[in-house]
Order: structure tokens, then C-alpha cells, then sequence
DNA sequence: GACGTCTTGTGAATTTCTTCACAAATTACG
DNA sequence: CGTAATTTGTGAAGAAATTCACAAGACGTC
């Protein structure tokens, strides 16, 4: 299969929420032109990105909504659970660990862990805080496929090698801080600093 | 000057973290190619990012770090000060408020608004949560130039409106809901479950 | 069942982004 | 001063992503 690009995959889980949406407006049938609009891209960009897949229109008339729904759930990976254990129980990783959006989606919190003492034991909705001496005991148990990086930026890396060696097979990096991990391990980092900074840069740059 | 590419702009802001951590460490001057090893990129594309702006390097010798950083601070607008107020006071809200991270870089939270009145006077880090009602009429006071989005999903598109009347010109948005603005006013999404869905995607798919 | 309307799926064209490759500058050093 | 070693800045080439544009299929109607 051809490698598909990250931009694509991007698309694919917004269509995803559009569609969704769409299923509880019981539309039964979307045209790529309507896909389009929602996500101000082109109809001819949406099919494009839905037939690296398959074809799953029918000319003249457009997509089934629940059809493409199960297609693309299917695509994404997301038609089963996905374990994610929590490394950091601070303000990130806790906002984290209670956002429902995740499980929603088949992102089942399995474990959140912290270095800190204080924080062992605490619960955060429902989840009990446990040490990093028990995440590679543990990830024997939980079998965690997916694993949320939110710790200071001087300790990414030293948790990043802690979890890919318990078995994890990718990472979503909160810290402000590039990881190395070997490439059989998906990377994925979400840093708020450089939006802002993209946001600086359009306010200085264009117009005015 | 020539449209710069949105993924320009953020390699210019690791170019800026690579080098705030160069300057620490008392390295007065680095080559592209040393950049581009911090940042998995290539020499070619650090030279060229940087020649969209001018020529600030020397050849034979490579670039000054000072320099270097104070050019970029400029390009990327962080040389003076950025006023932000985040609109949402929950859980990511006042993780956000709190953060050290952006006030470092000269994002200042001059205010924070809720609109529900159990959490309206409480304070977060320092920082008073004010109503909704009150948001017109103080931004002539902050004079705010980016509002952070951290509320429901459902109220979010409501909230940009109010916040883009009151003189915003960019908004950063943690609400996973497409926001419509007029093109006078920057916007970047912060989409968390699109980068576990990215993640989920690449398990699935590339090997195994 | 022929005709008109609609919308997909996809090669080709176009645009955008990245990498190559090398002349021009600069330094180091004998 | 001359030569070797670097490293920049940038056109040109190459790769990747997006958009165009249209033939082919599906449906509705008469
Ligand atoms: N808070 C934000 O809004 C925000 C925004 C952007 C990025 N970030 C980044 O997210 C990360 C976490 O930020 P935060 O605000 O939640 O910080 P925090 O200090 O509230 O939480 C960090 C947690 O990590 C734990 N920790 C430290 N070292 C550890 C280790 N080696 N192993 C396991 N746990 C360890 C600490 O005990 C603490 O509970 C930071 O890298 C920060 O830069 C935070
Ligand atoms: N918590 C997370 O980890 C996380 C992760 C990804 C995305 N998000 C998104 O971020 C947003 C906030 O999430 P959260 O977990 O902080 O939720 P939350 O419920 O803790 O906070 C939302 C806050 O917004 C306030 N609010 C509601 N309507 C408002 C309005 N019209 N005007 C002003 N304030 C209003 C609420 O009173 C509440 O304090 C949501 O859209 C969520 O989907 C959160």
C-alpha cells in the first residue's frame, strides 16, 4: 500500500467528526462537496483522501454516512480499544486523565503514573495515582499500546526509554522537548508554545 | 515578501528552543547542519527557512547564536509582549493559566472568564476568574491580542464571536469544533484526540 | 428505456515543499 | 600570500500534495 500522508490522516479524523455529527442529525447520505464545507477543504481533496482506501461512494448519489462512519473508524484504527497509560499526574496529566473525549473514542486510560510521593496514591477520577517503579511490572498487566508524555521537559526522555521498553508502541508528547525513540515507535508530540508562537508570527507578518 | 509555509514557521519556533538551549550552554556559534541534527531536518531546509528572512549567517563559520536568536525572536514576534486572555476556567483552562511556559516567552494572561458562576471570583494562579458579561468591556482595558479557547465544544463558536468583537485578531482553540472567523484573525486548533487518532492510525497500519 | 442530473473516482496538470549541488565567502595555517 | 577546509545562500531539480477536469456510473422521471 502506498504510504499515506500525515496531512491525509488528519483529514480522515476530522470527516470522522463530521460524519459523527452528521449520524445524529440522521442525514443517511453526504456528498464530498458537503464533507468539503464542514472542514474548508475541496470535495476533490475528500475523495482523493477517502480512495487511497477503497471506493466508498456511489456516483450521482454520494457516501452513506454509517458506511463511511465504519469505514474510516476501521481505517483509523478505531474499531477497538486502545490502552493508554498516563506518565505525569500534574496539571496536564490530570486535565488529561479526566477529559472524556478520549474514552469516547476507544482511548482507555489504563494507568496514571507519577515520581512524585505526594502524588502516589491520590486518585484522579476514579484513577489511582501509582509510582514509576510499578509502570514496567505493571505494563505486563495492562499491556498498554499508547503512552501520554506529561512530565517537565528534563525528564521526556528518560520516560520516553522507560515506556518504550515496557512495550509501548507510541507516544503523544506533551513536554517541550524532541524525543528520540527508535522507529518502530510512533511519535507524536502536541506543543502549545509553538502555536502561540505561529499565532505571534501571523499577528506581526501579515496584515498590518 | 513571499507567502511563508505554516510548516516554516514552526521549525523557525524549534530553531528558537534548539538555540535558547545552545545559548545556555555558552555556544556562541552553531552551523545549519548542527541545527538541522537537533531538529531531524536537514541542512538545506534550515538554510533555507532562515534565507526566507535575510542572510544571517557568516560562511565558513555558520551562525551566531545571539544573533541568530534575536533574529528570530523578531520574525516570530516575540520580541515584545502578547496579551492573551483564556476563556474557560476548567480543567485544561487552568492547567493553561497556569503554566509558566508561555508567560516565559512573553504570552501574558492578562485574564481569565467563565461563564459559570460557581467558578466566577475564584482565583487561579494568581489570577481572578471574571465573568463573560464582563469580557467586552475590560478587553478595552487588556486590549487583548489572543484569546485561548478552552470551552465546550458547544459553546466555543459562540465564544470566538464574542471574543473576535472584542478586538481579538487570533485565537488558539483546545475545543474540538471547527470555528468560523473573518480572515483578519489568526486561528490554530489544538486538536488532542486527532493526534491520538494519528497514533491510532499508524499502529494499525505501518507494520505489523 | 432514454434522457437529464448528479456525484464519484482518478489520471493529468499545477502548485507547493524539500533536497541537491555548487559558487561564493570566510577562516585557518603554513 | 596561497591553498585547503568550511559552511552559507540559492537557483535548479525532484518529490509530494493539491486541484482540475472529465469519463463513468447511479438515480429519477417520463
Ligand atoms: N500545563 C500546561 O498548560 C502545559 C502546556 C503546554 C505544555 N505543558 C508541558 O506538559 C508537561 C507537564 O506540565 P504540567 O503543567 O502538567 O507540569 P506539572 O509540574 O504540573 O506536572 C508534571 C508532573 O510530572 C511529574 N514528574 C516529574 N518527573 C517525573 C518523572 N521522571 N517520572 C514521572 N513523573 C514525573 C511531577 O511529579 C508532576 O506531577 C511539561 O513538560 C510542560 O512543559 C504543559
Ligand atoms: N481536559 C482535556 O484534557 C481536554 C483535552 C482535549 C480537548 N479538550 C477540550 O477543551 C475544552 C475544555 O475542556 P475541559 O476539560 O477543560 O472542560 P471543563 O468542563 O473542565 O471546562 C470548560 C469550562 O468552560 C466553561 N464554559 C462553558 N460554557 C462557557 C461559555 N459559553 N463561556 C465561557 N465559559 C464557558 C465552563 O464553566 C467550564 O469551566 C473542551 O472543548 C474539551 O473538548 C480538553
Amino acid at each position: 500500500m502506498k504510504r499515506i500522508a500525515e496531512s491525509t490522516v488528519r483529514r480522515l479524523s476530522l470527516y470522522l467528526r463530521f460524519l459523527e455529527d452528521f449520524e445524529k442529525r440522521s442525514i443517511g447520505t453526504i456528498s464530498s462537496d458537503e464533507l468539503a464545507a464542514r472542514g474548508s477543504t475541496t470535495s476533490a481533496q475528500v475523495r482523493k483522501d477517502l480512495s487511497f482506501f477503497g471506493s466508498f461512494g456511489k456516483r450521482g448519489l454520494g457516501y452513506s454516512v454509517p458506511e463511511l462512519l465504519a469505514r474510516l473508524r476501521q481505517i483509523l484504527g478505531l474499531d477497538h480499544e486502545w490502552h493508554v497509560v498516563i506518565v505525569g499526574a500534574g496539571k496536564i496529566g490530570a486535565a488529561l486523565a479526566q477529559y472524556r473525549g478520549f474514552s469516547q473514542r476507544g482511548f482507555r486510560i489504563v494507568a496514571l503514573y507519577d515520581s512524585d510521593p505526594e502524588k502516589v496514591g491520590r486518585t484522579v477520577d476514579g484513577l489511582q495515582i501509582r509510582p514509576m517503579s510499578a509502570l514496567t511490572a505493571e505494563s505486563h498487566h495492562h499491556r498498554p499500546d499508547i503512552a501520554v508524555l506529561a512530565v517537565p521537559a528534563t525528564a521526556a526522555q528518560e520516560v520516553a526509554d522507560i515506556v518504550v521498553a515496557a512495550g509501548v508502541r507510541a507516544i503523544l508528547n506533551f513536554a517541550p522537548q524532541q524525543l528520540q525513540v527508535p522507529d518502530t515507535v510512533a511519535l507524536k508530540e502536541v506543543n502549545m508554545a509553538i502555536e502561540l508562537e505561529g499565532l505571534s508570527f501571523a499577528l506581526t507578518n501579515l496584515r498590518m
